[in-house]
RNA sequence: GGGCGCAUAGCUCAGUUGGUUCAGAGCACUUGGUUUACACCCAAGGGGUCGGGGGUUCGAAUCCCUCUGCGCCCA
């Protein structure tokens, strides 16, 4: 099979996936094996593949293809979740363009289209992972809406509430009033917005005196049912006790006195809508005040609007201003920033709204999972995060989780009755029935009596799960898959999710595994674009992953990702890293083009310098190792790639293989060649977890391989004791080599013309890398001498001094200018390395090692110092 | 308003317990090179008062205080 001459990544990364797949590399199971486990962050089921996956899913990748190679069973679960609320939103948003009104449609009728779209457009996101080369136990997939997982939440729900964990209250929630459910505070964000602070008289009953209070949301004035004054302020004494109408609808409110009122803002008088407002609320009951809610469910004004009845809130808001102003009731208008909660989901502005919703108590739950992260044994990656998880946990309010959706489990409360108390929670129908007739002692209720709670749960309290459901340890608490791989190994997510779902992860897993349901957690930054926004498709700033991988390969794009991302730093993403990445992969190839283009000698003998090159690379290849996993072993990866990165790029491509290289049209020995291939393999080993398809395609072209000697299920390379010595003498050597290349282009000294090396060894330097010497710097014959050559262009490496005769006069001032800057230079150093010396409180208070090291300095510069002079003299 | 964090080369970032010539990497930049794996290349080089100010110490990018400028979370 004839090499490429360029790398087509297509066809090459489409070929091993493939291969891949076809011998199941990726499926695990049971055995006796340590297990290695990833859970994915299930990505909505009909969303589409974008740079923050992208990111995510490299960095797993990397992990699990590590780990297989380092003998674990390594078992990467993916999967998909519903997403109820923009899922929902999406076939309300299908339905309506077909002319089809949710309202109209049965429960039943409603699900089937939502499945329906599910099945159309879910997935899609899961078949793209496979381009990256996401190497996940696809036999494992698994989606929040499954049977089994669907059967877990309802059972959790069940349980939870059975332990008094979860309960049903009247609340003041979080209202979204274009998808017409519930949010959680999580699922709000908070927006500096512009808006108008309104000044309006209210008139006090029974005289002619009026007061007058700010408010930034005219329209809520119908729901009034008090004005509120601060006690303290003298201004407002003669108001106790009054009464106030209400413009427009007339009512007649109490004006209370309360020290909540802030006597800086506004006018002091504070209008109380205790329907609308979490605080007017508080008020309200403290004060007994009537709660009167304005508002429908899709946020337009209810009778209490009154003619403006069917109207929608910010409609009505600048009509109610007008008919104000036009009663003379607004005194003025100021401009007011303020913040405004919008859905995440939908972006609508969010109402604050009294309902009927399901909780659950977080305080006692919470405490485990607090304790497991403050005491590492769920350990945060980067540690800054701790805090914020803390500060979050020790506030942690009770968690709303019902939403007024139909896509998601439908909540397994039964209603029997009108009071509040008349219901039972059942994970069937039939079991519901039972526990009514039991609670109600009726036993003549029939399923005809019951009626479902119609809403569903919110999507978390199916991914809380994730962990433990993928492996039906909710269901069969003691399967063997979810004693084996439970729990898992690391988790990979975005800090926005930290408490979602990171946090009730834990939440789940102490409380039904009693146990962690993961050892580490990766957070990644964000993908942000050149000017620091957040890619996103509204801004249109991103780019399309597919698109990127065709252009630079996945193994490209995956390098790209990953080489500016450290965790928890966002990731400043421009296209240029990707090119960097198939740069690199490029490199990988040619240099095993040159490898393997090379014609094989049994005869030849190796030669020295090839046998030199080949112990110096072990040694440095152990010593990048060393590196490469204590990067590994932080989740410092971008790091681990930087290593991995300059080992193959410098270490192996610009220095081994220039060294090892035969003469031209020169075979190779077949002894070196042999040594090469094995140290081209272990370099593959290290690289295929960042760079998978063209590594593979490497290790396949090398030898024609059974499938179970495929590099993706090889053996990650071990850690060996290796020569310390020999890098630093390579090193000196490498210094050498440069400096004869500095003065080859100071001199325009071609390369291709030999010249003579000279040197007094000062040093002691050790001769073994001269023959590399000689090939990479071009060197007809190193002379050791003891006496300074003349008429000869000088460089130092430590304290040893090289010469390099060349024909025709040498320039006596450039040389005199270099070594007089050289002598400046260590002058000063050595004066500061004395200052050290010099100084008493140094000298006794610093360790003994570091004023040893000081001293060797002095010494080492006193002696270069002597040696430049001499050069000096013998050039004057 | 409360809490947390960040500021190091043109850009993105390392820098462990304060102590090796410690001020570093990659990219970008400058200069020179290429009939012999790769211009997606090779080689050499320039570039930072470590955000400002103060303090502790024999010694500070590193510890403390303060100011400035950003970011995130919560209300």
């Amino acid at each position: 099979m004839a090499l490429e001459a360029k790398y087509n990544a297509q066809n090459i990364e489409n070929k091993w996936y493939n291969y891949w797949m076809e011998h199941n590399y990726f499926h695990s199971e049971v055995d006796e094996r340590e297990p290695y486990t990833i859970v994915i962050p299930p990505p909505n089921v009909t969303g589409v593949l974008h740079m923050g996956h992208m990111l995510n899913n490299t960095l797993q990748d990397v992990l699990i293809r590590r780990a297989r190679l380092k003998g674990l069973n390594a078992c990467w679960v993916p999967g998909t979740d519903h997403a109820s609320i923009a899922t929902e939103a999406k076939v309300v948003a299908k339905l309506k363009s077909e002319g089809i009104n949710k309202a109209d449609l049965s429960r039943e009728e409603f699900l089937e289209h939502a499945w329906e779209w599910t099945h159309r457009h879910g997935g899609i996101i899961l078949e793209q992972l496979k381009k990256l080369g996401a190497s996940c136990d696809w036999e494992r997939t698994k989606f929040t809406m499954d049977d089994n997982m669907s059967a877990s939440v309802i059972k959790v729900f069940v349980d939870l509430y059975e332990k008094g964990k979860i309960y049903r209250g009247y609340r003041m929630v979080n209202w979204d009033p274009e998808a017409k459910t519930t949010l959680s505070d999580e699922e709000v964000n908070y927006e500096e917005k512009q808006g108008n602070l309104y000044f309006l008289n209210y008139r006090i009953e029974g005289c002619d005196d009026t007061l007058t209070i700010a408010t930034t949301r005219p329209e809520t004035i119908l729901g009034d049912t008090a004005i509120c004054i601060n006690p303290n302020d003298t201004r407002f004494t003669h108001l106790k006790g009054k009464k106030a109408i209400v413009p427009i609808c007339n009512r007649v409110v109490p004006i209370i006195e309360d020290e909540y009122v802030d006597i800086e803002f506004g006018t002091g008088c504070l209008k109380v809508t205790p329907a609308h407002d979490e605080n007017d609320k508080i008020l309200g009951d403290k004060h007994g005040l009537e709660v009167i809610d304005i508002l429908n469910d899709d946020a337009s004004l209810n009778s209490f609007g009154l003619h403006y009845e069917g109207k929608d809130r910010f409609a009505v808001r600048k009509e109610i201003v007008k008919e104000l102003e036009e009663m003379n009731v607004v005194s003025k208008i100021e401009t007011h920033m303020h913040k405004v909660g919008t859905s995440e989901r939908t972006g609508a502005v969010i109402e604050p709204k009294f309902s009927d919703q399901w909780f659950m108590k977080m305080k006692e739950l919470a405490q485990p999972a607090l304790d497991s992260v403050l005491n590492k044994d769920v350990k945060l990656v980067p540690e800054k995060f701790i805090n914020t998880y803390r500060h979050w946990m020790e506030n942690v309010r009770d968690w709303n989780i019902s939403r007024q959706l139909l896509w998601g489990q439908q909540i397994p409360a039964y209603y029997y009755g009108g009071g509040k108390e008349d219901f039972v929670v059942a994970e069937t129908a039939e079991d519901a029935l039972e526990k009514a007739r039991i609670k109600t002692g009726n036993t003549s209720l029939n399923a005809s009596d019951l009626t479902q709670d119609p809403d569903a749960l919110d999507t978390w309290f199916s991914s809380w799960l994730w962990p433990i459901s993928v492996f039906n340890g909710i269901l069969e608490p003691d399967n063997k898959e979810v004693n084996y791989y439970y729990p898992t190994n690391d988790l990979v997510t975005a800090p926005e999710i930290l408490f979602f779902w990171v946090a009730r992860m834990i939440i789940s897993g102490y409380e039904y595994r009693g146990e962690k349901p993961f050892t580490n957690v990766y957070l990644t930054g964000i993908v942000r674009d050149k000017q620091r926004r957040k890619m996103s498709k509204q801004l249109g700033n991103s780019p399309d992953p597919i698109d990127l991988m065709n252009i630079y390969g996945a193994d490209g794009v995956r390098v790209g990702m990953l080489l500016s991302s450290p965790a928890g730093n966002d990731l400043m993403f421009e296209e240029d890293l990707c090119k960097q990445g198939s740069g690199f992969v490029n490199k990988i190839w040619n240099a095993y083009r040159l490898i393997d283009g090379w014609e094989v000698s049994e005869r030849k003998k190796a030669t020295e310098t090839a046998e030199i090159a080949v112990k110096w690379y072990r040694s440095k290849f152990q010593k990048a190792l060393i590196e490469i996993e204590d990067h590994y072993g932080k989740y410092r990866i971008s790091d681990a790639l930087m290593s991995t990165y300059k080992l193959i790029w410098d270490d192996f491509c610009s220095w081994f293989l220039e060294m090892v290289k035969p003469g031209y049209q020169e075979p190779i020995a077949s002894s070196t060649f042999k040594d090469i291939i094995a140290i081209l393999e272990n370099n593959l080993k290290v690289l295929h977890p960042f760079v998978p398809f063209v590594s593979e395609e490497i290790w396949q072209h090398i030898a024609n391989r059974k499938p179970e000697e495929a590099l993706i299920i090889s053996k990650w390379p071990a850690l060996e004791t290796f020569d310390q010595e020999i890098s630093s003498n390579f090193e000196f050597a490498a210094d050498v080599i440069s400096g004869i290349r500095t003065i080859r282009k100071e001199k325009n000294i071609s390369f291709k013309e030999p010249i003579e090396l000279s040197v007094i060894n000062n040093d002691n330097a050790s001769t073994d890398f001269d023959v590399v010497i000689s090939k990479l710097g071009n060197v007809s014959e190193i002379n050791y001498t003891t006496e300074a050559i003349d008429g000869a262009l000088t460089f130092r490496v430590k304290s040893n001094e090289y010469f390099v005769p060349i024909s025709g006069a040498i320039n006596v001032e450039e040389e005199i200018e270099k070594l007089s800057a050289e002598l400046k230079y260590n002058e000063g150093f050595l004066k500061s390395v004395q200052g050290k010396l010099k100084n008493q409180g140094f000298v006794s208070s610093a360790p003994e090692k570091v004023v040893a090291i000081e001293r060797q300095k002095e010494a080492d510069t006193l002696a270069k110092i002597e040696m430049i002079k001499m050069s000096l003299a013998s050039l004057k």
